[in-house]
DNA sequence: AGCGTTTCCAAACGACTGTTTGTTTGCGCC
DNA sequence: GGCGCAAACAAACAGTCGTTTGGAAACGCT
């Protein structure tokens, strides 16, 4: 009988959660055992269960502190009162300062969720898809309005605003040469202007 | 004693690796037991190692594979007599097209070699640089032609480049609207050109 | 001082891990 | 028709997997 362990704020818990997101975020789901993780807590493999109900209890909070992270942080940006370009500049700032804040539940949340149940994936994929849909709407409205180009492909060019971001998570290590502020920044420049003198 | 197997051209050694590739890349190589791939094979668990020296040994070949397939025909674009313009656009569209032909030994390689131990590593490492020099080289030289933006901070627009190429497995699944060719085409006019109008 | 609760240990559960071994099967070849 | 060989089986190896259980400490609270 899968025991329900109490999810809110147990101190202890959440160290727990820390700890598998740093591991998970090393060696993947399944390259982590309920050993390793016990080691890296001091603990003995069994008395993990006193504070969650399962292995797969623990990825799903990892990924979904992950998704949460970002639609936050992205919310702020794609609500404000401005211009799309400046709108898509805040929101991958946001984006990279979000990563880099939490790279490790960020790297599970997106190379891990896969792992999860059905039931779970769904959660998780919903959340992904309202972070999506706040980029599309910062393209849509920027064709509307006039300052993007009326003959954007408008899917293709949110895929590559989101490949911009996601894949963060393959070469940025911290104390790089840029800021997180400045790859933000370069970033949206680039994409907004182009390569094209 | 790790034993050395013949690594030259077994039919059936290949099919082995052909259907690591697919597990590989469905639930990862940690996620994929000798189990799955027997039962995958119609074999028992042993009989594998009749053909191969271990799974690790499995994992480097699809890892490999998938680096050689990116290489080759990126190669064929970056060696183009053209403006760099039109070999980025070359480019994107030949790791599109290999990307789809290959789905999932380029998944593999993009996702799972870090679980290689150190010394293969390294080998795939060497040819991901070999892959990522040649956009820089385009870059560079688009810059230095006058065909791109004098300004651009080059490793970052490589990295935005490769940005695009690498995260198409994340989305992208056969039987979609676009053809390889259009999603390639449709990147590169977007990094040239950019969003704005 | 004593109760209740939280935290952890100690030990075990059955199942599964990657790999090795010795033996058997079936085919092509002289 | 016996030889050599490749391919696969059958069985076992030692170890690890995620999880459960019963009890022992250590704590805060009254």
């Amino acid at each position: 009988m899968a025991q329900v362990i109490d999810r809110t704020h147990s101190p202890r818990r959440a160290e727990m959660v820390r700890a598998a997101a740093r591991l998970f975020s090393e060696r993947g789901y399944h390259g982590t055992s309920m050993q390793h993780l016990a080691d890296a807590l001091g603990l003995l493999r069994g008395s993990l269960y006193a504070h969650i109900g399962s292995k797969e209890e623990l990825l799903f909070d990892v990924v979904d502190e992950g998704a949460r992270r970002f639609i936050e942080r992205g919310r702020e940006a794609a609500e404000l009162d401005a211009p799309a370009p400046d709108r898509l500049r805040r929101f991958l700032i946001a984006h990279v300062e979000t990563a880099i804040e939490h790279l490790e539940a960020g790297t599970v949340f997106l190379n891990e969720w896969r792992y999860l149940s059905d039931g779970l994936q769904d959660e998780v994929k919903a959340k992904r898809d309202f972070y999506e849909a706040q980029v599309r709407r910062i393209i849509e409205e920027g064709v509307a309005r006039g300052e993007f180009r009326p003959d954007l492909d408008i899917t293709l060019t949110v895929t590559l605003v989101l490949s911009a971001g996601n894949w963060i998570y393959a070469w940025y290590r911290p104390g790089g040469a840029l800021t997180p502020t400045q790859i933000g920044e370069k970033y949206s420049d680039l994409l907004v202007r182009g390569l094209a003198r």
